[in-house]
DNA sequence: GATAGGGCTTCCTGCGGCTGGAAGGTCAAG
DNA sequence: CTTGACCTTCCAGCCGCAGGAAGCCCTATC
């Protein structure tokens, strides 16, 4: 398999393959052309690391799942363990985007939305410390 | 005023008004010793910055946002806009993160989270495309 | 056998928004 | 005169790729 057929096959862009090589996230094995060999194997790889990215699992979170999949004597609680953590960056991340859409839908709604230059989201950016 | 008492005043890291400076986002004067000298406007578009920031806003919108606070001939719907689309776009990664956590929420909790090897988890990234 | 096209390779740059650190100038205090 | 806190510039790195240049490889067609 060569590294097109792979990309379509895994979801992956030709780019990103390459680049999963690169910081040793697979290896394929190569033609005497130069060319990457992709086993079924490389592509089940590939697979289970874009559906980590597409669950937000940092690139060495990554690392660490697929180190735990090969493993047969894990524990799960280590698999755990970094799903867990991540569950806790993404909710505070939720948190935080969710205070930022709360000020932004009040200050949406104050603003008039007019062709006159009064508006309350400028007033509220531009307000010093001193105005509590 | 240098770097420092702004740095302080405005609570953005100097080298971050530095960069603000590099870009292009303020503009202040230099003292004879090469020193960066800092007028209350510098300050005031500094605090704002850090606002806007803290709400989300690119730097892009920021720049977009200072010159429509600068111009009294805007029109608040310009400023409405650029806001109203900064909030989809808070939306849309709430949406994303709220999916992640939802999808990591149920592996989380159907893993034993013991010294077994069985783990749900991987088990799903695992799963190939017609595992349906 | 030449040519056109697609796919493959490597290498370098850039994105956003800073952050850290090195190397060196400046200033007030002791 | 030295110390130490400040300031300066410049360069590298973060994450996770994406874009593009330059060039090789392979197949198909004329």
């Amino acid at each position: 398999m060569n590294i097109g057929e792979v990309a379509e096959r895994s979801g992956l862009p030709a780019k990103t393959i390459r680049y999963y090589e690169e910081i040793g996230l697979v290896a394929p094995r190569r033609d005497p052309n130069g060319y990457r060999a992709f086993c079924e194997a490389d592509l089940h790889r590939l697979a289970f690391l874009g559906r980590a990215r597409a669950l937000g699992f940092t690139i060495e979170d990554c690392r660490t799942l697929l180190a735990l999949y090969a493993d047969p004597g894990r524990a799960s609680a280590d698999v755990k363990r970094v799903a867990q953590e991540h569950l806790g960056r993404i909710d505070a991340k939720i948190a935080a985007l969710e205070a930022m859409r709360e000020t932004l839908t009040e200050l949406v709604s104050s603003c008039a939305g007019d062709s006159r230059p009064d508006c309350p989201i400028l007033r509220d950016l531009a307000r010093t410390a001193e105005d509590a």
